[in-house]
DNA sequence: ATATTTATGATTGAATATTTCATAATGATG
DNA sequence: CATCATTATGAAATATTCAATCATAAATAT
């Protein structure tokens, strides 16, 4: 091949740098920085572009939405698999909320939809350890936003951490919305993370009543680590009617359960 | 005007509603979904780019950088002004960095630089209150990022009050390096904000050396909010050479002064 | 030494954008 | 109420940018 300045990487990681510091780059400042052809111009913003670095423009290239310094921020969109189930639970949480209350709201998409549905209420407390769900409420000035401390984990933008636990130790909630990836009758809720299960834990001390969200793709399913027993619920919210068992066990325990509406 | 359905605010703004949840939109999707004819919905894209909601695409429009829900993050770029002399500041304070410190930032543009110009360390510690220097150092695993907990502020993105002051009685800072407003020999350093200042002062208090990032812009300058006299500081840095009455009075108190070179 | 792969540049037709003008609806003015 | 200016819109012409294809040269493999 005919390199001139360097290598095709090189290129495409110097475009990168250029448009993260300047917001935008245009075809022609991609050819005569580099004096190459537009066609490399463009393939090298095309191959920046599949790779999510990249967002093209009519005549070159800009940083896109939703990343920070090359890394994706979790702002979920109704592209995420089981949105619409996802958004009927987050409509019917946000119908249980309200003025005065305080909330909290672990990480999560289930439950960052719960924020999305609450961003217009008025007079609302919520208490959340995901960095996203803060930044999403925080547009409305009448909603207060308070973030727990920690350990900012890198992948999820969730803090986490002997810090956050101390955190709540300061604060009263009194309802909770807990985001979960499993959920039976022997087991209760569980997490992937050992970490997010005990922030959810020591929230869940710090509350009144916890709802567990999720799925039914979550429902009798166990994840690694336990985070409360279904006695320790308030109530619980989902998509689908449970099955008989399960509903039977949760009525004796005075579990609540809400089921979304088709 | 012949208006088919609504009027061209609701247009867009049902544009940009679109754009908020799938993350784009193309130009036909625009025509079909407001049977308008594509000047309009060019128009329209055009409109809110200029208005900086929306980022136009080959072929439609796209959500902005930057933007979380319509609203900037400060994720400070070159266009700033004195963007050289804070990015000389910044590079001075990273130098003074070591491998396995604990490092405090507060919020503010010259700050967020000595995040970036630490980017790439290894085996650190960051303490900060700001959650967008948060999460621009989150990108490396070996930075270990501390984020306060605290009332989230929409404006500027930190975290301020009780919460983050008792968060911070739990920790200990090595080196803090704090972005401030005002600095002068009679009032030390201030800030505009009262929160702020607060929390910046608790922050000192778990710091066992603080010291103060500011362009000359600042200098002789006071702002409403005392945060600390001259003499808690350990150093200052500044990109000019200080007056000769601060200059003596910062060597009489010891206080050291890092000038970065031009 | 030859073949293959890869990166690049050039060309051309297609897609998209910009500009300009015409028209219809709205509101203001006398 | 007629007239005029303003605004929103659509249509058409022009200009720009893009995508696809092919050719070529360098690097790599056989």
């Amino acid at each position: 091949m005919r390199e001139r300045n360097g290598s095709k990487e090189e290129r495409q990681e110097q475009i990168l740098e250029y448009i993260l510091q300047y917001g935008s780059i245009s075809l022609q400042e991609v050819v005569q920085h580099f004096e190459c052809s537009e066609a490399t111009a463009r393939r090298d913003l095309e191959a920046l572009e599949k790779a999510g670095r990249v967002i093209r423009t009519m005549g070159g290239g800009a940083k896109p939405a939703g990343l920070v310094s090359g890394r994706e921020i979790p702002f979920h969109e109704k592209q995420n698999k089981l949105y619409r189930e996802k958004e009927s639970i987050a409509q019917l949480a946000a119908s249980l909320v309200e003025e005065g209350d305080v909330i909290g709201l672990t990480g999560g998409t289930t439950t960052y939809l719960i924020a999305r549905a609450l961003k217009n209420r008025r007079n609302i407390t919520v208490v959340t350890n995901a960095v996203n769900i803060a930044m999403e409420l925080s547009e409305n000035e009448d909603v207060q936003v308070v973030l727990t401390g920690g350990m900012l984990r890198s992948k999820n933008f969730e803090l986490c951490g002997p810090l956050a636990e101390r955190t709540l130790e300061a604060l009263n909630i009194h309802t909770m919305f807990m985001g979960i990836d499993g959920f039976s009758v022997e087991q209760g809720v569980s997490t992937y993370s050992e970490l997010e299960a005990n922030t959810a834990k020591m929230m869940m001390k710090r509350t009144e009543r916890t709802i567990a969200v999720f799925d039914h793709t979550k429902a009798g399913r166990n994840s690694l680590f336990q985070v409360a027993p279904v006695t320790a619920l308030y109530g619980i919210i989902i998509d689908e009617e449970p099955g008989e068992e399960l509903r039977e066990r949760l009525a004796s325990e005075q579990v609540k359960v809400f089921v979304t509406a088709k």
